[in-house]
Parts: C-alpha cells; structure tokens; sequence
DNA sequence: TATTGTTATACTCTATAACTATA
DNA sequence: TATAGTTATAGAGTATAACAATA
C-alpha cells in the first residue's frame, strides 16, 4: 500500500523535518490499523472513544468529546457507531436529565478485550525494527513533544 | 486548542501503544502548522508537493501522486490549488505529450524559500523540549519505525 | 489498447448552527 | 437563559469511474 517513502526520489528538506517524520510513521500505523483488527471501519479515533470509556466509565458525551478533541456532534455520532454494534450505551443520567453516562455494554466489554489484543499485536509489529531500549527511548521522546 | 493530553482522565491502554503517541505528536504538529505558515489552507501534505516539485522539478502527475500516497485525481487538485497561486505551472511534455512536467514557478520559488523558513522555526518549536542529542534519537528511530 | 490527466460524482469525516429537553 | 445532546447542513479531502487526448 501507500507509499511511506521512495529512496527513488529526492524529498528536499522534508526528511530534515521532524514533523514529516511522525507524519509519516503515524500514517504508516494507520494504514495497517483497520486491517489488524479486521474491520477498516474501525479507525484508531473511534478506538480511542471505546478505550476512554473503558476506563472512564460514566463520562459524559462532552467530556469525550473535549478529550478526544470533537465536536460534541462527532463524539455523539462515533457513539452511535459503537451503540449501533452493542457495544457501547447511554444511560440517563439521574441528577442531570439533559445529559447521558456513556457505559461499555457487557458484549462490549468481550469485543473490546479482542480489539485490545489486536491492537497490541498490531502495535508490536509496528515497533518489531526496534529493541526494547529504543522503544522505551522512542515512547519518552514522543511524550517530550506532545506533553510539552 | 485541541487537546492532547488530559491527566484528569484515565486513557485506559491508548498510552501503552506506539502509535496511539505517534498520532498524537503528529497532530499536534499538524494543529500548529498552519498557523504557523501564516495561512491555514497550506497544509503538510500540500507542502510537502511543493518541496517534492522543487527537489524533483518536471515529475509527471502521476508520479507525484505515488510520491505522496494519493489518486492522480487528488495530486491534479492539489497541483491546481499551487498554480492558482502562480507557485507550480505545469509544461506540456515534449516526448509524451499526454503527460506535463511539473515546476515551480519564480515566484513559487520565492513564495518556497519564505514557506521553508517558517516551517523550518514551526519544527524546531516543536521540539524545543528535546536536546540535539535527544531530538537526533528520535529521528533515528522514527526512521526505523516506518523505513522497515 | 493502454496511459496521462481532467472532470463528475460520491463517500467519509468534520464543524457550525438550529433544535429539543432539561436545568 | 444556559447547557447536553441530536439533527440538518455544508465544507474539506479523498477515491472511483467516465472521459479526452495521446501513445
């Protein structure tokens, strides 16, 4: 698939540009992420949603929509994707009635224990080049940029 | 803007994952990039045509495409949007004359070096929070991430 | 017949804004 | 009046397919 790079060209400055090389690695983790865990519909953003309720159980749909950073109408919509599968439900909230809990269904629970091997295994191929120092050495730096 | 990380919230298993890190750094590359370049319609991958045309001048469309992982539909728009700016023109191939060779224009070189600036600082606020050492690292092992 | 590029069309993902229901 | 969520709508950006010109 998709072209990550081409020793055939000349990339002028990019490959000096740290940017384009997390560009390039991120899109390369994508581009195999769907067929790993054996749904292309099912993308590293709407995973994310499914983890964070996982672990945040009961959040409301704006939080997860500020911490995946969404519309409150994208984070409604990624949640219907997943209620629609039976994964994921809204449960009226008892002291703010305007509002939902969103909560893993019990089948969600399986489905999403699966998807967690298939994205770890997926994860672990995506790194395999690396040794376990470099690994720990690339995580440290990653978190570096981001978490500025 | 968009949140990156949030330690009021339990990410579950996203920050055990390479990639969950790789997008995350990336995007928050992606947000600022714009910005940055003083103009928010350029963005990385229509940037990173244009340096591909100034380090490869006369590529045909197509290859252009492959270069960067899209359709030819997708490179012809992305190559309309440069020449409505007078920055690429497209020349009439001499043997093939289905085909045009891609170059940047004068001012595209101009409007390039100004654009390469920017872009250069943007990178290199990215990673104030590394040192040489640090950042040479993890460019190194970014590369053997994708470069498998 | 095959290939390069353009155009038409459709799909996905996103945001904004208008709306409903609660507060 | 303000807020949580939904729905309608529109705008990017992408791909596929049909097309024109050329090989």
């Amino acid at each position: 698939m998709a072209t990550v790079f081409d020793p055939a060209f000349n990339y002028g400055q990019l490959p000096s540009l740290t940017g384009f090389a997390l560009r390039r690695a991120s899109l390369w983790d994508f581009a195999g992420f769907g067929d790993a865990v054996g749904d292309r519909s099912i993308t590293p953003q709407r995973y994310s949603l499914l983890e964070i309720v996982s672990a945040n159980p009961g959040l409301q749909q704006i939080q997860l929509a500020d911490i995946l950073g969404l519309s409150k109408a994208a984070a409604s919509l990624t949640i219907d994707f997943w209620q629609k599968r039976g994964y994921l439900e809204r449960r009226k909230g008892e002291q703010d009635r305007r509002s939902f809990g969103i909560y893993l269904t019990k089948s969600g629970k399986t489905a999403l224990a699966r998807l967690q091997e298939r994205v770890q295994q997926h994860d672990t191929e995506l790194t395999k080049s690396l040794s376990k120092d470099e690994l720990r050495q690339l995580r440290t730096l990653l978190e570096k940029v981001y978490r500025h």
